[in-house]
DNA sequence: TGTCATGTGTACTACATAGTACACGATTTC
DNA sequence: GAAATCGTGTACTATGTAGTACACATGACA
């Protein structure tokens, strides 16, 4: 699923069931042209801006770093997160890249719980 | 320590026992324009794009990742493990945010040792 | 049946990225 | 002391990014 295709699924199941979901008036919230917003959901230009995205985000009721995700970016903070320390979180990304979900999520947890 | 300042202080090094590490040289074997390697170790460009950086981490012996943190840009294959599971990851690198350096070092090891 | 909102096509723009090409004066080397 | 090498200044370019502005045809609806 491209990135555009998702925010007009998305977007269509909003709109059917509250009118206020038009590519016209999503756009006018969010500060964009409704044509850019149309072709940017017909995949007709690339994806918009880390702010942009951000913004379609919060308005559709999407989880952001998905949404960047799918246009082949990463959240500012995660790559500052990165940039801090890039040896040792390119060493442990390399590691993690083919473990299953429940160990990063088990990971994240024991983390948050201090078990460390 | 910026990323021009960096690169030129590494390549100094070099060049103090081994004269091909000229400005002139290194350029042309990393194939750019000696002049622009020089603008970039000035500063006076910005850092230049990924390929670039790697090819060169591997003419200076310095290690890509840190490069290429130092130039404000994270690898492209750690791009692509987190964009893959963005939510996944996004939650656990903001746990780590402020772990220990010890911390994330012993929880990749752990997981190459197989303890998960 | 006229008006109103809808999605979209076309044309254009400003700024960033990632460099090249070539000339110049200074320094080194033979 | 001529030739080669050095670093750098100036000018230019192609492509990508992130959009705007406006007109148009279509369909809803009152």
């Amino acid at each position: 699923m491209t990135f555009g295709k998702f925010v007009r699924s998305v977007r269509d199941k909003r709109f059917k069931e509250d009118r206020s979901f038009s590519v016209r008036q999503v756009a006018q919230r969010i500060g964009v042209e409704p044509s850019y917003l149309s072709k940017i959901e017909r995949d007709q230009v690339a994806p918009p801006s880390e702010a942009t995205i951000r913004r379609l985000a919060g308005e559709l009721g999407e989880d952001a770093d998905l949404l960047l995700a799918m246009a082949g970016k990463i959240s500012s903070d995660l790559r500052n997160i990165i940039t801090q320390r890039p040896q040792l979180f390119a060493e442990l990304l390399r590691q993690l890249k083919d473990a299953p979900d429940h160990t990063i999520q088990s990971v994240a947890r024991e983390i948050r719980d201090g078990d460390w």
